[in-house]
DNA sequence: TATTGTTATACTCTATAACTATA
DNA sequence: TATAGTTATAGAGTATAACAATA
């Protein structure tokens, strides 16, 4: 008789450890989410950015990267690329900070993005029950909170 | 229950997320451990292929890749690296693949990144009690198989 | 034909330091 | 002094294509 080999090649030490799991779950959302964005040109990133502003309008690219955990150096090329596609205008508010708005071309593919993005959460939060599912969002919510 | 977004700067349609949730504390889990390693001088990633080794004598670099979700091609430095510190061993058992093994030397650092692996789990594993703790890890486990 | 290890390459993300101009 | 935006740069992580040797 054959033995029975597992379907698992190798023994895992790290299969029980919450970062490593965390790690590998969000490797796969952040793959699923980047896919269904990328039919529309977009990135995880530059979606999060234009709804933060959608939400927020008259805020400042140093307000969106504290939001997001990106640091002001990084924001350059990002929004850069955002107002050269035309999805964001800015305008001067005093000397040195620009309040960003969604443009009319970019509120078009804020919808877009926003029904891709609604998708795939719920594609994932429909592996879950709806109390499971927030109290998931809740315990990563605390986990995030260890690192302010 | 909603959150009091008074002391945010910016209303946060991501806030209720589960994939930006994720990767939020996903990110913070891996600096934390990031730095725990750093003083031992090795990466997450560098710490993961040690225990990985550790916990399966003579495997291979393929199936070390196979395991973590590492490409082949991206294996080649990670193990030159730990080879070059004398931290792993390989040799030869068919004319394509090598056995690996950890150094004398990698024995040693296992136990510390062991040690240093532990504690930074405990101190994110404590914010919930077991109960919680392990429906989590299952819950990160459902969702990292939609990958496969 | 499929697999192991490899080279080369490119793109993204992230981090730091320094500069300017404004407040 | 502190902040907004910027430039330049470097380090990681990740992706693909291709190749040689071997199974």
């Amino acid at each position: 008789m054959s033995s029975p080999e597992i379907s698992v090649g190798l023994a895992d030490p790290l299969d029980s450890l919450l970062g490593y799991q965390l790690r590998r779950a969000s490797t796969v959302m952040m793959a699923d989410l980047a896919s269904n964005l990328a039919e529309i040109a977009l990135r995880p990133t530059e979606a999060s950015i234009l709804l933060l502003i959608d939400a927020n309008p008259a805020c400042t690219q140093s307000d969106i990267g504290r939001s997001l955990g990106i640091q002001r150096a990084n924001m350059v090329p990002l929004m850069a690329n955002l107002m050269k596609r035309g999805l964001v205008d800015r305008s001067p508010v005093d000397g040195r900070s620009q309040a960003l708005s969604i443009s009319e071309t970019g509120a078009a593919l804020v919808v877009e993005a926003r029904v891709r993005m609604e998708r795939h959460e719920s594609r994932f939060q429909q592996l879950f029950d709806p109390d499971s599912g927030e109290r998931l969002i809740e315990a990563l919510k605390q986990i995030r909170a260890v690192g302010d």
